[in-house]
DNA sequence: CTGAAAGCGCTTACAG
DNA sequence: CTGAAAGCGCTTACAG
């Protein structure tokens, strides 16, 4: 493969001998801090472009104590919810001149998380977006220092005490779930997505509106937040006729158990009514078009970086309002008979 | 909201006094470098312990030279071919002691792709990723000073001579082409991702499979990557008596292309064939299961983070071989009569 | 094994 | 407007 040479890269003094100026004088073109004389201006604009300068980032941010990172600790980025909170942190990020280092833990023990959390630390970090939708993300946030500025995106309360973007699991998996109780089905069946250590907020909520109505509580079937895991669930769940209505931990599995149930040849929404837990971008597509809790993951993102920014510049930042939404589509409906 | 307050965080010399030593046994201690009395060791280890210490990384890099940061410079971190990408990168980057700094560049114009770069140059960074799948990538790519290590993630050739991980788009655009005239089809229609810059490499290849055939080579239609604007795309395909195969640019532009013909009571794969390019995690549980190529995006990512790896430390890296894959799942047939 | 000294590349008072 | 000087927090020869 073909590579072109990598060549010392120029620093401020290079540019200050081809400009005949002195060191400052470079410096304060480039931040524009102090008024310079515009021929000499023009000597260093003309040598920086010459030379294809570029700040040495490090120096600059030791000396200033100015840092434009944001380290985000997630337990994924591809997912759905996990890849667009990633979004919005990288759009508000960007506009706020941060760009966004990821680093992922793997596995929800100790050493995976100290060994992602030294990794993030050793950069020049403004603060830190924890993203608290498992096991590692919580884990992650009792392992930053207290001389950090952090933030989290979080399904539900939590532990220690840092600002949380939100999104209220707990009152989703309520809401939803009465909706399809208020369809008429005796009970509702939960496909669970794993939590952050205890028991999701989803479940939480799925398991309350179930006892306020007195209906049963059936034991949750467990997945691993795929649509995969959700086909094995659905070709479970076909097999019982009990089953008539079923509250999926997220859109993918959802996606999975509708196939899994169609595979054994039960009929969606007609036998079993199915809902999902997002709106990921293809639940309107899908064959049922899905019923789904709608969040936006994008804005959660965005009000953590707001978050980060306020303790940053000690202003207080307001959070916007809840984003949850119920999308009723054609996955759900009334039990037959 | 609650926050910890934000201390002045500790300084080698902080952790030096604690522990009454000098500042340079506690970098030894710190780096190993050295042998320490053992004493002393576990004074250092304690002042570190109680202080929260960690080391200030701007001062690191500035005086080792050592990055550790990857900059992805990319259009799109949410959508399955470059979320896999990165992916990739971050995995085998972590494996290397690298983090991923993201920074989207949104618009195809200059303006947007300087902002970006410039953005992402304002870090101490090892080195730079490009994903090199759209207009902005291009862009990306020559607008990079040549004192920084660049690697690229690229469908198809490319311009500047950078090393790139290339998952071979027209081979595979080919092939799958080949695959539907080898059913019966009399040609195949196409629903085209955006390029970078240029035709796509799936677009060409399909043409050349095409034109080698001797079948027409009907008007392509446009998409935005989107399974929406693919559903578009099948509601106007629906229409055409003469559409019986359908190559789509990725597969969540065929799902929305199945769902589009569907709606118009077109039956896939019995009145039409429609395939997909990626194999999207969802594909196989799609109705009907989509016939795709498949790609390894996270192997591709990798692959860029060997390239660089190998650029910085001077050994050339070895990339593996391709991983395109026909994977013929359902939704393709023989045409009718 | 350990400390005093120098220096990485920048920015920011300090004097003109 | 401009340069000489100091210093950010670390590491690395240099002497013991």
């Amino acid at each position: 493969v073909n590579s072109r040479p990598i060549k010392r890269p120029p620093v401020l003094a290079d540019v200050a001998r081809a400009a005949g100026v002195s060191v400052p004088t470079v410096s304060r073109v480039l931040s524009g801090s102090t008024p310079v004389s515009a021929d000499k201006v023009r000597l260093v604009l003309q040598a920086i472009q010459d030379l294809g300068y570029h700040p040495n980032a490090a120096a600059r941010a030791l000396v200033t104590g100015q840092r434009s990172i944001i380290g985000v600790l997630t337990g994924d980025t591809t997912r759905y919810g996990y890849a667009s909170t990633i979004q919005g942190i990288e759009e508000a990020g960007r506009a706020a001149g941060l760009v966004v280092a990821i680093t992922v833990i793997d596995q929800p023990d100790e050493a995976s998380v100290r060994a992602a959390v030294d990794l993030a630390l050793a950069q020049p970090l403004a603060g830190v977006i924890v993203l608290e939708f498992d096991i590692q993300g919580s884990l992650a946030l009792s392992a930053l220092p207290d001389s950090l500025a952090v933030a989290a995106v979080s399904s539900g309360g939590g532990g220690s005490p840092v600002p949380r973007a939100v999104f209220d699991d707990h009152e989703g998996g309520r809401r939803i779930t009465e909706y399809l109780l208020s369809l008429g089905h005796k009970t509702v069946h939960h496909v669970a997505v794993p939590g952050s250590g205890r028991p999701s907020g989803r479940l939480l909520g799925w398991r309350k509106a179930l006892k306020a109505a007195g209906a049963k509580v059936p034991r949750p079937l467990a997945s691993d937040w795929t649509a995969r895991s959700g086909y094995e669930a659905g070709l479970r769940l076909a097999d019982r006729d009990d089953v008539t209505a079923v509250l999926c931990g997220n859109d993918e599995v959802a996606f999975g158990v509708i196939k899994g149930l169609q595979d054994r040849g039960r009929r969606v929404p007609q036998d079993v009514s199915v809902a999902g837990f997002d709106d990921h971008p293809l639940a309107e597509l899908w064959t049922p078009a899905l019923t789904t809790m709608s969040q936006d993951f994008t804005e959660l993102g965005r009000t953590a970086v707001g978050f980060l920014i306020g303790r940053l510049t000690g202003r207080p930042y307001q959070a916007p309002n809840s984003t949850l939404r119920l999308v009723i589509r054609e996955s759900t409906a009334a039990p037959r008979g």
